[in-house]
DNA sequence: TCCTAAATATGATTTTTGTCATATTTTAAT
DNA sequence: ATTAAAATATGACAAAAATCATATTTAGGA
């Protein structure tokens, strides 16, 4: 479904929606360390985010990674497509195409429209909104 | 989701299911082609299988591989087990580690449900029953 | 201005997954 | 019995994903 890299790049923005702004930034290793992810490793996938406007970051000292508010308006797609690809979330179940529609596998029924309502969850609700909902202690950022 | 060995390994079963019988094997290279996977690979794939008993084959002249009326009482859940280990399908969508109960992630209202949903099919439902569908002409085999 | 703290760029290394090749064993048919 | 046709066992190789390392650039503060 997602890559290991989609899901550590999702905690670490989430993270920054919790705990940082735009005169409070972070650096990565107080990022890589309570999401549970080598510092490298994350370094690098925030890096391509910031590259893509996903995130802010200014260097140098009280440098780090931050979220602007146009920022928290973003999707976990936007992650995912910039860390996954466009077509992974498309494949079919059953093979490494995507979806057949005019002749769908023998899962495609149980599985299409569920991963479609995934999908768009996914592309229609912001960082911001996700926030929200863990600052509510309605749900958890993992680790 | 599944790797691919396992969609390959679902799809040769599947196709074993439709074609073959006791008295009608078949032999690796009239699997992997039809099925669109390299025949050196599910070739490796179904000698795994073969060697767990979800599918039958016999060596020599004559031989190949084939569904046993037993055989076709196996799940697809079977299939992936061997092939994936029994953690991947649990994973949480956000993390490395299966769905904490206690501290559900941002998305695992939304996926859990379904995924155990789509667990349950995987492993209540018989490869006959799959094949039966596909005889109907109401879902078809991906290539 | 210089020093230092941070991200950035780049790429090397490792691990996992996917793919291919081949010698061996079994079995049916002659 | 011999031969040939098949799976099996084993492992080499390649590609992709994940991880780690390091030199460079930028910016704040003394
Ligand atoms: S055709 Fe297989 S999931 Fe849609
Ligand atoms: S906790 Fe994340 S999917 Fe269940």
């Amino acid at each position: 479904m997602l890559s290991n890299s989609s899901k550590y790049a999702i905690k670490a923005v989430l993270f920054l929606a919790l705990n940082s702004k735009d005169n409070k930034k972070i650096m990565v290793k107080d990022i890589s360390e309570p999401i549970n992810v080598p510092q490298a490793y994350i370094a690098k996938l925030l890096q391509e985010l910031s590259k893509k406007n996903i995130i802010s970051s200014s260097r140098g000292p009280k440098g780090g990674f931050y979220l602007s508010n146009a920022n928290m308006d973003n999707s976990l797609m936007d992650i995912i497509n910039i860390i996954d690809g466009e077509k992974r979330l498309q494949a079919c179940v059953l093979s490494l195409e995507k979806c057949n529609l005019e002749k769908p596998c023998p899962l495609h029924e149980l599985v299409y429209p569920i991963k479609t309502k995934f999908i768009k969850v996914l592309q229609d609700r912001t960082i911001k909104e996700f926030s929200t909902l863990i600052k509510q202690g309605k749900v958890f950022l993992p680790f």
